[in-house]
Formats: structure tokens, sequence, C-alpha cells
DNA sequence: TGCTCGATAACCT
DNA sequence: GGTTATCGAGCAT
């Protein structure tokens, strides 16, 4: 995983990350998780995107370096969690809508009590939750990871994905920019 | 300065 | 399957 790897399309950064790996460390432990469920927003074409009508003091980081996260607070109770991904010039980010468990189940069902095994993270915002990822990580840099909060590893092969329709949104519905792991 | 509504999830029935 | 909690960003006054 490098800056490179982020510095292309949204929509196919979207694709590629299905199968990829979150490490994140904490003071309790280390939880990892594959990534199963992403979206794509990009820009000006995108009336979906929090980036469509230009840079705003949240959607500022759609426009900036690829590889860092752009986190936001929604409904007022909850954070969603995107990585910048886009061509150069152009701007973007990956919403990442859920994971599969890999390693830190405890940690993972400290942070989520009361979950089945369905619904510990298969939601944006129960992902961030389950990784206790909050709005104090926007804009940290996952290639450079400084305080050894959290990083990527790459997969180790490509899953079975599907290509569907964005859900959750009201505008631009039509375009597939939603990926997610077909169930093994 | 005010108002609307959202890239949702949890908790009902 | 339907409803609600909850608040800030963005846009209209």
């Amino acid at each position: 995983m490098n800056r490179h790897f982020f510095e292309q399309d949204t929509v196919w950064v979207a694709e590629q990350l299905i199968g990829c790996y979150l490490v994140r460390q904490t003071d309790e432990g280390i939880i990892r998780v594959q990534i199963t469920e992403t979206e794509a927003y990009k820009g000006a074409e995108d009336p979906a995107s929090h980036a469509y009508r230009g840079m705003t003091p949240r959607s500022r980081l759609m426009f900036g370096e690829v590889g860092r996260l752009y986190i936001y607070f929604i409904y007022g109770k909850y954070f969603c969690m995107n990585v910048v991904a886009h061509e150069p010039g152009m701007v973007g980010a990956v919403l990442i809508r859920g994971a599969r468990p890999v390693e830190g189940m405890d940690l993972i069902r400290a942070n989520r009590p009361n979950q089945s095994d369905k619904t510990l993270l298969n939601g944006p915002a129960k992902l961030t939750q389950g990784l206790n990822i909050t709005k104090d990580m926007n804009g940290y840099d996952l290639l450079a990871d400084p305080n050894n909060c959290m990083t990527w590893l790459q997969k180790e092969r490509n899953l079975t994905t599907v290509k569907t329709k964005r859900i959750g949104i009201s505008k631009g519905t039509d375009l597939l920019w939603r990926f997610l792991a077909v169930d093994p």
C-alpha cells in the first residue's frame, strides 16, 4: 500500500480496497479487519458528494493529499470514515462502509456491546464505532502513521466483488459506485 | 441569525 | 417495517 495506489481514479480505488485490511492500534491492543464494503464519492460531477459544491471547511480534505482520512459527523451521533483518493488534480474519497473482524474481536465487542457478529461492523458508523475512530483522526495519514494509530495492510488475494448503486443518498443514485465482497 | 436535512443506526411494534 | 434521536454544515434570509 503506497501513496500511488490512492492517486488513481476514486471508483477504481474503492473497488480495489475490498479485501484489504485495516490495522488499528489502541492502548488496549490491536484490531484487524478486512474491508468488505466501500463507496466512491467524487467532486463537481457527483451530486451526492460533500465536494459537489466546491471546497468547504468540511470537505477540503477531499481536495487534498491522497491517503489521508476524511472523517465527518452525521445525524447528530455518528462518524463516517473516508480515505482521500483521486487522480492528480481531481477530487474524491472512498467511504468505508463495512468490514469483517479478523483480530481483536474482544476489543471490537467492547466498543460495540450487545451486538451480534452480523451487525458488528456492517455499516459506516458501526465500523468507526467498532474501531473507536472519531473526529480527532480527521486528516490522519495512514501512509505515514506517525502515532502508530492505524495503517493499511495489502490484501493477499482479490475477493469476489459486486457493484451496485450507492445507498443512503438522494442524488447521484444512478451511479454504480458501491462495491461489496460476496459472502463466501 | 435561522432553518433544513442528511453518505445513519437503534429501538420499537 | 416504521420511527426517532440528535447536531452541525451549508445555504437562505
